[in-house]
DNA sequence: AGGTCTCCTGTAATCACTTTA
DNA sequence: ATAAAGTGATTACAGGAGACC
Protein backbone atom coordinates (compact mmCIF):
# COMPACT_ATOMS: atom_id res chain seq x y z
CA UNK A 1 0.00 0.00 0.00
CA UNK A 2 1.52 3.20 -0.68
CA UNK A 3 0.00 6.68 0.58
CA UNK A 4 -1.79 9.46 -1.34
CA UNK A 5 -1.35 12.62 -0.13
CA UNK A 6 -3.94 15.64 -1.01
CA UNK A 7 -3.70 18.97 -0.14
CA UNK A 8 -6.75 21.03 0.05
CA UNK A 9 -7.62 23.92 0.99
CA UNK A 10 -11.03 24.73 2.32
CA UNK A 11 -12.81 28.08 1.44
CA UNK A 12 -14.25 28.16 5.09
CA UNK A 13 -11.27 28.84 7.00
CA UNK A 14 -8.38 29.04 4.44
CA UNK A 15 -6.49 26.71 6.11
CA UNK A 16 -4.62 23.38 4.56
CA UNK A 17 -5.66 20.14 5.34
CA UNK A 18 -3.42 17.15 4.36
CA UNK A 19 -5.32 14.12 3.92
CA UNK A 20 -3.83 10.44 3.88
CA UNK A 21 -5.60 8.42 0.84
CA UNK A 22 -4.94 4.78 0.77
CA UNK A 23 -4.69 2.20 3.24
CA UNK A 24 -6.98 0.40 4.77
CA UNK A 25 -5.75 0.34 7.84
CA UNK A 26 -8.36 2.49 9.56
CA UNK A 27 -10.94 0.63 8.18
CA UNK A 28 -8.92 -2.40 9.89
CA UNK A 29 -8.92 -1.26 12.98
CA UNK A 30 -12.45 -0.33 12.89
CA UNK A 31 -13.36 -3.80 11.88
CA UNK A 32 -11.21 -4.65 14.53
CA UNK A 33 -12.73 -2.96 17.34
CA UNK A 34 -15.80 -5.03 16.01
CA UNK A 35 -14.14 -8.03 16.19
CA UNK A 36 -13.35 -6.82 20.21
CA UNK A 37 -16.95 -5.89 20.90
CA UNK A 38 -17.79 -9.30 19.30
CA UNK A 39 -18.21 -12.89 21.28
CA UNK A 40 -18.83 -12.80 24.55
CA UNK A 41 -15.50 -13.14 26.44
CA UNK A 42 -15.86 -16.65 27.82
CA UNK A 43 -15.39 -17.37 23.61
CA UNK A 44 -11.67 -17.30 24.30
CA UNK A 45 -9.73 -17.81 27.76
CA UNK A 46 -6.67 -15.61 28.92
CA UNK A 47 -5.12 -18.89 28.98
CA UNK A 48 -5.24 -19.36 25.65
CA UNK A 49 -3.73 -15.77 24.66
CA UNK A 50 -1.31 -16.22 27.30
CA UNK A 51 0.82 -19.28 25.95
CA UNK A 52 3.91 -19.44 25.84
CA UNK A 53 3.56 -19.81 21.99
CA UNK A 54 1.23 -16.95 21.65
CA UNK A 55 3.61 -14.18 20.33
CA UNK A 56 6.64 -15.69 21.92
CA UNK A 57 8.36 -13.53 23.15
CA UNK A 58 11.25 -13.77 26.54
CA UNK A 59 11.62 -10.45 26.79
CA UNK A 60 9.59 -8.95 29.09
CA UNK A 61 10.01 -5.21 28.16
CA UNK A 62 7.16 -3.52 25.70
CA UNK A 63 9.26 -1.61 24.55
CA UNK A 64 9.30 -1.51 21.01
CA UNK A 65 7.33 -4.63 20.64
CA UNK A 66 4.63 -3.18 19.04
CA UNK A 67 4.84 -0.99 16.67
CA UNK A 68 2.19 1.29 15.02
CA UNK A 69 1.52 0.93 11.72
CA UNK A 70 0.16 3.97 9.79
CA UNK A 71 -3.41 4.85 10.68
CA UNK A 72 -4.23 6.58 7.76
CA UNK A 73 -7.07 6.09 5.58
CA UNK A 74 -9.34 8.56 4.09
CA UNK A 75 -12.14 9.72 6.06
CA UNK A 76 -14.38 9.12 3.25
CA UNK A 77 -13.69 5.75 3.43
CA UNK A 78 -14.25 5.66 6.83
CA UNK A 79 -17.76 6.73 6.97
CA UNK A 80 -18.91 4.67 4.25
CA UNK A 81 -17.54 0.96 4.34
CA UNK A 82 -16.78 -0.36 7.69
CA UNK A 83 -15.45 -3.61 6.28
CA UNK A 84 -11.86 -3.63 5.19
CA UNK A 85 -11.62 -3.74 1.87
CA UNK A 86 -11.22 -7.45 0.46
CA UNK A 87 -8.80 -6.98 -1.85
CA UNK A 88 -7.55 -10.33 -3.34
CA UNK A 89 -3.62 -10.30 -1.67
CA UNK A 90 -3.39 -8.19 0.83
CA UNK A 91 -1.87 -9.84 4.23
CA UNK A 92 -4.20 -9.84 6.90
CA UNK A 93 -5.34 -7.17 8.95
CA UNK A 94 -4.92 -6.67 12.67
CA UNK A 95 -6.94 -5.96 15.24
CA UNK A 96 -6.54 -2.80 16.36
CA UNK A 97 -5.50 -3.19 19.96
CA UNK A 98 -2.52 -5.55 18.28
CA UNK A 99 -1.20 -2.34 17.15
CA UNK A 100 -1.61 -0.21 20.05
CA UNK A 101 2.31 0.57 22.06
CA UNK A 102 3.17 2.08 24.28
CA UNK A 103 -0.72 3.45 25.28
CA UNK A 104 -1.02 -0.22 24.14
CA UNK A 105 -5.18 -0.65 25.32
CA UNK A 106 -6.49 1.92 23.51
CA UNK A 107 -7.16 1.47 20.19
CA UNK A 108 -5.97 4.38 17.45
CA UNK A 109 -7.92 7.70 17.58
CA UNK A 110 -8.29 7.28 13.40
CA UNK A 111 -7.19 8.72 10.88
CA UNK A 112 -6.43 12.39 10.60
CA UNK A 113 -6.24 15.27 8.46
CA UNK A 114 -4.00 17.16 9.66
CA UNK A 115 -3.96 20.81 9.77
CA UNK A 116 -0.65 21.93 8.28
CA UNK A 117 -0.99 25.91 8.79
CA UNK A 118 -1.92 25.94 12.52
CA UNK A 119 -2.91 29.56 13.71
CA UNK A 120 -0.29 31.36 15.84
CA UNK A 121 -1.02 30.85 19.43
CA UNK A 122 -1.95 33.77 21.25
CA UNK A 123 0.81 34.29 23.98
CA UNK A 124 -1.34 35.38 26.61
CA UNK A 125 -3.47 33.28 28.76
CA UNK A 126 -6.96 32.61 27.58
CA UNK A 127 -8.13 30.05 29.62
CA UNK A 128 -11.31 29.62 28.66
CA UNK A 129 -13.93 29.99 31.56
CA UNK A 130 -15.37 26.88 32.90
CA UNK A 131 -18.62 26.05 31.28
CA UNK A 132 -21.17 24.32 32.32
CA UNK A 133 -22.28 22.23 30.19
CA UNK A 134 -26.08 21.72 29.44
CA UNK A 135 -28.21 18.75 30.18
CA UNK A 136 -28.86 18.07 26.58
CA UNK A 137 -25.31 18.31 25.79
CA UNK A 138 -24.12 16.32 28.42
CA UNK A 139 -27.04 13.77 27.42
CA UNK A 140 -25.29 13.56 24.31
CA UNK A 141 -22.01 12.90 25.55
CA UNK A 142 -22.76 10.39 27.64
CA UNK A 143 -24.45 8.51 24.86
CA UNK A 144 -21.46 9.06 22.48
CA UNK A 145 -19.19 7.85 25.36
CA UNK A 146 -21.21 4.34 25.86
CA UNK A 147 -20.64 3.96 22.48
CA UNK A 148 -16.93 3.89 22.26
CA UNK A 149 -14.68 6.17 24.68
CA UNK A 150 -12.71 7.36 22.26
CA UNK A 151 -13.20 9.63 19.64
CA UNK A 152 -12.32 9.48 16.26
CA UNK A 153 -11.46 13.10 14.21
CA UNK A 154 -15.06 13.06 12.44
CA UNK A 155 -17.13 12.17 15.81
CA UNK A 156 -15.54 14.86 17.61
CA UNK A 157 -16.16 17.35 14.45
CA UNK A 158 -19.74 15.83 14.68
CA UNK A 159 -20.21 16.44 18.33
CA UNK A 160 -18.94 19.25 18.07
CA UNK A 161 -20.89 20.89 15.61
CA UNK A 162 -24.54 19.60 17.02
CA UNK A 163 -23.08 20.30 20.42
CA UNK A 164 -22.19 23.46 19.71
CA UNK A 165 -19.03 23.12 21.48
CA UNK A 166 -15.54 23.83 20.09
CA UNK A 167 -13.98 20.33 19.47
CA UNK A 168 -11.33 21.04 22.14
CA UNK A 169 -13.66 20.58 24.74
CA UNK A 170 -15.13 17.98 23.53
CA UNK A 171 -11.90 16.56 23.39
CA UNK A 172 -11.23 16.96 27.30
CA UNK A 173 -14.55 16.03 27.94
CA UNK A 174 -13.55 12.50 26.46
CA UNK A 175 -10.39 12.87 28.41
CA UNK A 176 -11.94 13.84 31.88
CA UNK A 177 -14.76 11.19 31.41
CA UNK A 178 -12.10 8.52 30.81
CA UNK A 179 -10.69 9.46 33.43
CA UNK A 180 -13.45 9.87 35.98
CA UNK A 181 -14.56 6.48 34.74
CA UNK A 182 -11.49 4.90 35.42
CA UNK A 183 -11.19 6.42 39.10
CA UNK A 184 -14.33 5.18 39.90
CA UNK A 185 -14.27 1.82 38.69
CA UNK A 186 -11.11 1.59 40.84
CA UNK A 187 -9.97 -1.00 38.15
CA UNK A 188 -12.75 -3.42 39.23
CA UNK A 189 -13.60 -5.44 36.27
CA UNK A 190 -14.39 -8.74 34.76
CA UNK A 191 -11.77 -9.19 33.05
CA UNK A 192 -9.81 -8.36 36.35
CA UNK A 193 -11.42 -10.91 38.18
CA UNK A 194 -10.17 -13.15 35.40
CA UNK A 195 -6.91 -12.65 35.44
CA UNK A 196 -7.18 -12.61 39.08
CA UNK A 197 -8.29 -16.47 38.67
CA UNK A 198 -5.51 -17.26 37.00
CA UNK A 199 -3.16 -15.88 38.82
CA UNK A 200 -2.17 -13.06 36.51
CA UNK A 201 -3.10 -10.70 38.49
CA UNK A 202 -0.39 -10.24 41.11
CA UNK A 203 -1.15 -6.72 42.28
CA UNK A 204 -3.55 -4.60 43.84
CA UNK A 205 -4.56 -0.68 42.93
CA UNK A 206 -4.03 1.42 45.41
CA UNK A 207 -6.88 3.60 44.95
CA UNK A 208 -9.32 0.65 45.35
CA UNK A 209 -12.71 2.10 46.45
CA UNK A 210 -15.12 2.61 44.14
CA UNK A 211 -16.70 5.88 43.94
CA UNK A 212 -20.28 6.73 43.35
CA UNK A 213 -21.91 8.43 41.12
CA UNK B 1 -3.00 -7.80 48.18
CA UNK B 2 -2.33 -4.85 49.17
CA UNK B 3 0.06 -1.92 47.43
CA UNK B 4 3.08 -1.24 48.92
CA UNK B 5 4.72 2.30 49.43
CA UNK B 6 7.52 3.53 51.10
CA UNK B 7 8.06 7.02 52.57
CA UNK B 8 11.38 8.61 51.83
CA UNK B 9 12.88 11.15 52.96
CA UNK B 10 15.59 12.35 50.40
CA UNK B 11 18.73 14.64 52.22
CA UNK B 12 18.59 16.99 49.62
CA UNK B 13 15.16 18.65 50.17
CA UNK B 14 13.86 17.17 53.14
CA UNK B 15 11.25 16.22 51.64
CA UNK B 16 9.25 13.38 51.84
CA UNK B 17 8.16 11.70 48.98
CA UNK B 18 5.53 8.31 48.78
CA UNK B 19 6.82 5.82 46.22
CA UNK B 20 4.53 3.26 44.82
CA UNK B 21 6.03 -0.33 44.21
CA UNK B 22 4.26 -2.99 41.94
CA UNK B 23 1.86 -1.30 40.56
CA UNK B 24 0.71 -3.00 37.88
CA UNK B 25 -3.16 -3.96 37.95
CA UNK B 26 -3.76 -1.08 36.59
CA UNK B 27 -2.69 -1.50 33.14
CA UNK B 28 -3.41 -4.99 33.06
CA UNK B 29 -7.06 -4.13 33.93
CA UNK B 30 -7.21 -1.14 31.31
CA UNK B 31 -6.01 -4.00 28.47
CA UNK B 32 -8.10 -6.30 29.45
CA UNK B 33 -10.94 -3.75 29.41
CA UNK B 34 -10.36 -3.58 25.91
CA UNK B 35 -10.39 -7.09 25.16
CA UNK B 36 -13.42 -6.93 26.66
CA UNK B 37 -15.07 -4.73 24.54
CA UNK B 38 -16.69 -6.88 22.54
CA UNK B 39 -19.83 -7.35 20.32
CA UNK B 40 -21.11 -9.34 17.22
CA UNK B 41 -18.70 -9.19 15.10
CA UNK B 42 -17.75 -10.44 11.85
CA UNK B 43 -14.35 -12.00 9.49
CA UNK B 44 -12.14 -13.57 11.54
CA UNK B 45 -12.23 -14.97 14.85
CA UNK B 46 -10.36 -14.13 18.10
CA UNK B 47 -8.51 -17.31 18.09
CA UNK B 48 -7.56 -17.20 14.67
CA UNK B 49 -6.49 -13.15 15.32
CA UNK B 50 -4.15 -14.56 18.29
CA UNK B 51 -2.35 -17.17 16.14
CA UNK B 52 1.19 -15.95 16.43
CA UNK B 53 2.14 -16.25 12.70
CA UNK B 54 -1.80 -14.58 11.72
CA UNK B 55 -1.24 -11.21 9.64
CA UNK B 56 2.67 -11.76 9.60
CA UNK B 57 2.99 -8.31 7.75
CA UNK B 58 6.88 -7.56 7.41
CA UNK B 59 7.96 -4.85 8.49
CA UNK B 60 5.53 -3.71 10.85
CA UNK B 61 4.22 -6.41 11.52
CA UNK B 62 3.91 -6.67 15.20
CA UNK B 63 3.55 -10.17 15.80
CA UNK B 64 6.53 -9.90 13.86
CA UNK B 65 8.27 -8.18 16.83
CA UNK B 66 7.38 -10.76 19.16
CA UNK B 67 9.37 -12.91 17.28
CA UNK B 68 12.27 -11.01 16.98
CA UNK B 69 13.48 -7.92 18.13
CA UNK B 70 12.51 -4.79 17.48
CA UNK B 71 14.91 -1.92 15.43
CA UNK B 72 13.26 0.85 17.57
CA UNK B 73 14.71 0.18 21.01
CA UNK B 74 17.90 0.92 21.78
CA UNK B 75 19.26 -1.03 24.91
CA UNK B 76 19.45 2.25 26.25
CA UNK B 77 15.57 3.11 26.34
CA UNK B 78 14.70 -0.32 28.19
CA UNK B 79 15.51 0.58 31.49
CA UNK B 80 17.77 -0.48 34.12
CA UNK B 81 15.60 -1.73 36.71
CA UNK B 82 12.60 -2.59 34.17
CA UNK B 83 14.01 -4.64 31.58
CA UNK B 84 14.91 -8.48 32.04
CA UNK B 85 17.94 -9.18 30.48
CA UNK B 86 17.55 -9.43 26.55
CA UNK B 87 19.29 -12.90 26.18
CA UNK B 88 17.55 -14.50 28.81
CA UNK B 89 15.66 -17.85 28.24
CA UNK B 90 13.70 -17.57 31.20
CA UNK B 91 10.30 -18.53 30.75
CA UNK B 92 8.29 -15.60 30.46
CA UNK B 93 5.63 -16.46 27.99
CA UNK B 94 3.27 -14.06 28.06
CA UNK B 95 2.85 -10.64 26.16
CA UNK B 96 3.92 -7.63 27.16
CA UNK B 97 0.63 -5.51 26.89
CA UNK B 98 0.02 -7.87 30.01
CA UNK B 99 2.97 -6.35 31.85
CA UNK B 100 1.95 -2.76 31.63
CA UNK B 101 2.57 -1.14 34.19
CA UNK B 102 1.56 1.36 36.39
CA UNK B 103 -1.44 3.63 35.09
CA UNK B 104 -1.40 0.02 33.05
CA UNK B 105 0.04 1.51 29.91
CA UNK B 106 3.61 2.48 29.61
CA UNK B 107 6.06 -0.07 31.14
CA UNK B 108 8.34 2.75 30.14
CA UNK B 109 7.14 5.14 33.78
CA UNK B 110 7.62 2.44 36.04
CA UNK B 111 7.64 2.96 39.42
CA UNK B 112 7.28 7.08 40.26
CA UNK B 113 7.92 8.80 43.34
CA UNK B 114 5.77 11.87 43.99
CA UNK B 115 5.84 14.43 46.52
CA UNK B 116 3.61 14.28 49.73
CA UNK B 117 1.20 17.36 49.88
CA UNK B 118 2.89 19.47 52.31
CA UNK B 119 0.50 19.49 55.29
CA UNK B 120 -0.43 22.98 56.45
CA UNK B 121 -1.48 22.90 60.27
CA UNK B 122 -2.68 25.44 62.63
CA UNK B 123 -6.18 25.35 60.95
CA UNK B 124 -7.35 28.54 62.93
CA UNK B 125 -4.72 30.88 61.66
CA UNK B 126 -5.69 30.99 58.43
CA UNK B 127 -9.36 31.37 58.51
CA UNK B 128 -9.84 34.66 57.41
CA UNK B 129 -11.61 36.71 59.79
CA UNK B 130 -15.40 37.67 59.11
CA UNK B 131 -15.62 41.01 56.83
CA UNK B 132 -18.32 43.52 57.08
CA UNK B 133 -18.41 44.43 53.62
CA UNK B 134 -19.11 48.29 53.63
CA UNK B 135 -22.34 50.01 52.07
CA UNK B 136 -20.09 51.05 49.36
CA UNK B 137 -18.77 47.50 48.48
CA UNK B 138 -22.04 46.10 49.02
CA UNK B 139 -24.57 48.37 46.06
CA UNK B 140 -21.11 47.32 43.59
CA UNK B 141 -21.13 44.05 44.12
CA UNK B 142 -25.22 44.05 43.85
CA UNK B 143 -25.22 45.80 40.59
CA UNK B 144 -22.71 43.63 39.32
CA UNK B 145 -24.58 40.51 40.45
CA UNK B 146 -27.52 42.24 38.39
CA UNK B 147 -25.46 42.31 35.44
CA UNK B 148 -24.31 38.54 35.44
CA UNK B 149 -24.59 36.17 38.14
CA UNK B 150 -21.27 34.84 37.22
CA UNK B 151 -17.91 36.25 37.43
CA UNK B 152 -14.99 36.13 34.70
CA UNK B 153 -11.87 36.07 35.87
CA UNK B 154 -11.33 39.34 34.18
CA UNK B 155 -14.41 41.22 35.98
CA UNK B 156 -13.42 39.36 39.50
CA UNK B 157 -9.88 41.13 38.96
CA UNK B 158 -11.67 44.40 38.73
CA UNK B 159 -13.68 44.03 40.94
CA UNK B 160 -11.51 43.14 43.67
CA UNK B 161 -9.39 46.15 43.13
CA UNK B 162 -11.62 49.04 42.53
CA UNK B 163 -13.21 47.41 45.63
CA UNK B 164 -10.03 46.91 47.78
CA UNK B 165 -11.32 43.18 48.13
CA UNK B 166 -9.59 40.20 47.40
CA UNK B 167 -10.29 37.83 44.74
CA UNK B 168 -10.94 35.10 46.76
CA UNK B 169 -13.70 37.55 48.65
CA UNK B 170 -15.54 38.59 45.26
CA UNK B 171 -15.90 35.34 44.38
CA UNK B 172 -17.35 33.69 47.76
CA UNK B 173 -19.55 37.00 47.79
CA UNK B 174 -21.08 35.41 44.30
CA UNK B 175 -21.46 31.73 45.33
CA UNK B 176 -23.01 32.80 48.25
CA UNK B 177 -25.07 35.15 46.52
CA UNK B 178 -26.26 32.91 44.05
CA UNK B 179 -27.31 30.47 46.79
CA UNK B 180 -29.35 32.73 48.80
CA UNK B 181 -31.51 33.70 45.47
CA UNK B 182 -31.85 30.58 44.79
CA UNK B 183 -32.64 29.54 47.93
CA UNK B 184 -35.42 32.68 48.06
CA UNK B 185 -36.67 31.93 45.05
CA UNK B 186 -37.47 28.43 45.75
CA UNK B 187 -34.58 27.16 43.46
CA UNK B 188 -35.63 28.58 40.45
CA UNK B 189 -33.19 31.01 38.99
CA UNK B 190 -34.95 31.67 35.37
CA UNK B 191 -31.66 33.35 34.19
CA UNK B 192 -29.14 30.73 35.48
CA UNK B 193 -31.39 27.78 33.75
CA UNK B 194 -31.34 29.53 30.98
CA UNK B 195 -27.79 30.44 30.77
CA UNK B 196 -27.17 26.89 31.73
CA UNK B 197 -29.21 25.58 29.03
CA UNK B 198 -27.44 27.38 26.68
CA UNK B 199 -23.90 26.40 28.19
CA UNK B 200 -23.06 30.12 28.28
CA UNK B 201 -23.61 29.75 32.60
CA UNK B 202 -20.95 31.47 33.48
CA UNK B 203 -19.14 33.61 30.71
CA UNK B 204 -21.03 35.15 28.05
CA UNK B 205 -19.53 34.11 24.39
CA UNK B 206 -19.50 30.97 23.00
CA UNK B 207 -16.53 31.04 21.15
CA UNK B 208 -16.21 28.52 18.15
CA UNK B 209 -12.60 28.25 17.95
CA UNK B 210 -10.66 25.28 17.19
CA UNK B 211 -8.55 22.88 19.12
CA UNK B 212 -5.90 25.26 21.14
CA UNK B 213 -5.71 24.38 24.29
C1' DA C 1 14.73 17.71 14.02
C1' DG C 2 10.75 20.10 14.52
C1' DG C 3 5.86 20.60 14.85
C1' DT C 4 1.38 18.81 15.84
C1' DC C 5 -1.71 15.53 17.31
C1' DT C 6 -3.80 12.61 21.16
C1' DC C 7 -2.93 10.14 24.80
C1' DC C 8 -2.63 9.89 30.16
C1' DT C 9 -1.81 11.81 34.61
C1' DG C 10 -2.23 15.56 37.79
C1' DT C 11 -3.77 19.71 39.23
C1' DA C 12 -5.99 24.33 39.41
C1' DA C 13 -10.17 26.60 39.40
C1' DT C 14 -14.96 27.02 39.94
C1' DC C 15 -19.34 25.28 40.46
C1' DA C 16 -23.40 23.83 43.78
C1' DC C 17 -24.12 22.52 48.07
C1' DT C 18 -23.39 22.14 53.08
C1' DT C 19 -21.74 23.59 57.30
C1' DT C 20 -19.65 26.63 60.64
C1' DA C 21 -19.57 30.63 63.37
C1' DA D 1 -28.36 36.83 58.05
C1' DT D 2 -24.26 35.99 55.95
C1' DA D 3 -18.99 35.64 55.41
C1' DA D 4 -16.06 31.89 55.18
C1' DA D 5 -14.64 27.23 54.86
C1' DG D 6 -15.33 22.33 53.53
C1' DT D 7 -16.87 18.71 50.07
C1' DG D 8 -17.47 16.49 45.74
C1' DA D 9 -18.09 17.04 40.86
C1' DT D 10 -16.45 18.88 36.65
C1' DT D 11 -14.14 21.95 33.18
C1' DA D 12 -9.76 23.24 31.57
C1' DC D 13 -4.96 23.09 31.20
C1' DA D 14 0.10 21.63 32.08
C1' DG D 15 3.47 18.37 31.30
C1' DG D 16 5.53 14.48 29.26
C1' DA D 17 5.33 10.67 25.98
C1' DG D 18 4.45 8.17 21.54
C1' DA D 19 3.17 8.50 16.69
C1' DC D 20 3.07 10.76 12.62
C1' DC D 21 4.44 13.84 8.84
Amino acid sequence: MSDVKVKVELQSDGEDYEIDIETDTEVVQRNSLELLRSGPFTNFSIEEILKPDFGSKKRRSVFGQFSHPSPKVSPKEQDENRSPPKGSAGPLPLPAWVYCTRYSDRPSSGPRSRKIRKKEKSPQDDKRPRTAFSNEQLQRLKVEFEKCQYLTEQRRLELAKTLNLSEGQIKIWFQNKRAKVKKSSGGKNILALHLMAQGLYNHCTVSGDGMEQ
